[in-house]
DNA sequence: TCTGATGATTAAGAAATGTAAAGGCCGCCC
DNA sequence: GGGCGGCCTTTACATTTCTTAATCATCAGA
């Protein structure tokens, strides 16, 4: 498992991150000062850093260049909105990529893996081997060309839609938290009023049609989650 | 069969969790105090570890850092309600998860299933495949699908109702505890003047049906529980 | 037979989820 | 570089499901 190093002095960012780069199966490790941050680089024990421009005491550039001095580990900047110069100057010292704020933890993700994956890491063919077909009943999903079909014809499913029910499949037979649904395909926790989730979920219901008559194929177990009925 | 240690020195709520676990087949093993809970995770022979980050002597946090220096096994840390800082120190030692309280233990059980699913537990597949069909008489129940029919029609029950049917009819004949019940189905015990579980018995009979004249299909027992009464 | 305890029933209230439509954002294409 | 269309979110309201409240019924024991 690749263990990622964050270091922000944002700590709500943190936390959302973490738990994100853990359903993807990262193990991450934050610190919010530059100083504690480079120490934990030091210890050589990460795979790759992500780290803020912006910092308390020690600027983000300082720390990548510090870091640069003893080691080649990637580093994914980010740098506040439309903040050119810093983006130019950290290429230059040697940051592998950049995410402007604000942006999504999915967004953040595919730049890590994109990273690594430009390293051509090998272990990372380890990491997202789902890219599996699933097929319950009528309905077909794969995951590697993110296309669902129905009797083989395309659905035509937006992103999130697609996650949902990839999800859902995966784990069908059991349920899925709304939570946890959440937090892996909007990338972010659902507030008390949030409905987004509920619409997608609506839409998505509507595209796969009834599995019979009025048999839905998503299930709702109020209070906890989903459940993707197993044929 | 999965076992799991759980690590709380709250006596009665390890006891209610156990009760629940134990009828999702899971088996369980509880520590009251931080230095036993160690103790017995040092064992190895359990799948997982459920962890108060509340704990008298030693605290959870500790705990935590203490099995990582010698297992990777799963932890899901239970974390006081708004507890951010310590949630967050959590899961940077390495809690695979955590759940805030109060939750109910439908919630934790969720959890604890993501978390085998998310590491790709092939034994999970055995875990819930009490997909099996329960029949009698002209009530046929279907878990995987939580749909039941009488006489081929659907009967058009509630989550609620759909579940205290299962767990009545998968014990036809014996007795069911009212509380027992009650946790398995709403994931609380009752309180003196809780009435929800007789609100949603007399709609669920209500839908069932009498089995003939004025014969109840569910059976009370007064003081004790229901029981499903066998063809 | 009276009485307190327990369960049943109905209706009203509250909470969670579903859904249609409007709004906003962003990339794309002429 | 302005309009267009796709996609996600928000809003507002509908609907379903669960809980609470109030009242009634039944049972067991004094």
């Amino acid at each position: 498992m690749k263990h990622i190093l964050i270091i922000d002095d944002d700590t709500e960012l943190c936390e959302l991150l973490q738990e994100y780069l853990a359903s993807e199966k990262f193990a991450t490790t934050t610190a919010h000062g530059g100083a504690t941050g480079l120490e934990m680089a030091k210890t050589g024990s990460f795979d790759l850093v992500i780290l803020d421009i912006m910092l308390p005491e020690m600027n983000g550039l300082e720390v990548l260049k510090n870091i640069r001095s003893f080691s080649k580990i990637p580093v994914i900047m980010l740098t506040a909105k439309g903040d050119e110069v810093d983006r130019i100057l950290g290429l230059e010292l040697g940051s592998d990529d950049y995410l402007p704020k604000p942006f999504s933890p999915r967004e953040l993700v595919a730049r890590i893996k994109a990273v690594f994956r430009r390293l051509g890491n090998a272990e990372e063919q380890s990491v997202k081997p789902d890219s599996l077909k699933v097929e319950i009943a009528d309905i077909f999903i794969e995951s590697s060309t993110r296309t669902a079909t129905k009797n083989g014809s395309d659905l035509a499913l937006t992103e999130v839609e697609f996650s949902i029910l990839e999800n859902l499949m995966r784990a069908a037979g059991t349920v899925v938290e709304r939570q946890e649904l959440a937090l892996k395909v909007l990338g972010r926790r659902l507030s008390y009023d949030d409905r987004s989730l509920d619409v997608h979920m609506s839409n998505l219901r509507r595209k796969l049609g009834m599995i019979a008559d009025d048999k839905e194929r998503i299930k709702t177990i109020r209070g906890v989650g989903y459940l993707y009925v197993r044929s």
